[in-house]
DNA sequence: CGATTGTTGACTAAACTAATCAACTTAGTA
DNA sequence: TACTAAGTTGATTAGTTTAGTCAACAATCG
């Protein structure tokens, strides 16, 4: 039940970028840097992103990212969704088919139970929460570095 | 964020061992064939309840394994735990030193409210909760086939 | 034109999953 | 006592996924 790196990484990434709204594009290079991830990793996670258009890309010199979508409208669900797919813990959530236990499995109604109770931690927080809880702890903003 | 084989089948394992309490000594070849799993895979499986004292196994001829706990005593949280390792999302959650971000990190924190969500599904139910609604959907207890 | 920046797809090393297999131990029974 | 039935343990393995890297490309600005 862990998490991979691309929801991990990219929400950082998108967190990230979100605090640098107002001040034009942002590189993703200097995204990057701050987050502590490869440019060309990062390339990756932020591609369905841009592809879902919460982020827009500008290329060739001068570019960069920025938020597409106001962060009071993006939803860490909606994020998850497509950095991680389903967060569904087995897949027989979303498509029972999968197995001919489904009907009458009680296990697979604890997952159901468990898939719950993470989207409602998920649907009600969004994108500026997270930036206001990071104003509020201070640091990171200036993208210096701890070591 | 997937659960793995170990804890699905491993939890429908023990319910089904739940089910047949007060029959003796359960045979782990019929868990296997009621659960369709196959035999060398759920002797992995069982392997640490039986370390945690939730089941008892006798070796030899006549042999088997039984619950040694009431499943009114078993909640999930603890099963899981057993079967998969911590729920946390990330490693961070469990031992914030792994990063060195976890203190001003908040998106760690919304793991950590993930977390605490699936705990309070896992810790509320216990296996007795499934033995009742598995006697309720009916089905499955006497092993019979579905095809 | 050329430097900069994002895009895309191919590729890869390492880790993990989901097993299987074989050798072993233990317990009952003929 | 020998045999068989059962669970135990550790080694091994094929396949998949993860977490990237790399290179070629496309677009934009000056």
């Amino acid at each position: 039940m862990k998490l991979s790196t691309r929801g991990r990484y990219g929400l950082r990434a998108l967190l990230d970028l979100a605090l640098h709204q107002g001040e034009g594009l942002v590189l993703l290079k200097d995204i990057a840097r701050r987050q502590e991830v490869s440019l060309p990793y990062l390339e990756h996670l932020i591609a369905p992103l841009i592809a879902a258009g919460l982020v827009k890309s500008t290329r060739g010199a001068r570019g960069g990212v920025l938020l597409l979508k106001a962060p009071t409208e993006i939803k860490l669900s909606e994020v998850l969704e497509l950095l991680e797919g389903s967060i569904a813990p087995v897949d027989c959530i979303d498509n029972p088919k999968l197995c001919h236990r489904s009907e009458f499995c009680v296990t697979r109604d604890v997952w159901v139970e468990m898939k719950i109770a993470m989207s409602q931690v998920l649907d009600s927080t969004t994108l500026q929460d997270l930036v206001e809880r990071q104003r509020q702890k201070g640091q990171i903003e200036t993208g210096m570095y701890y070591i």
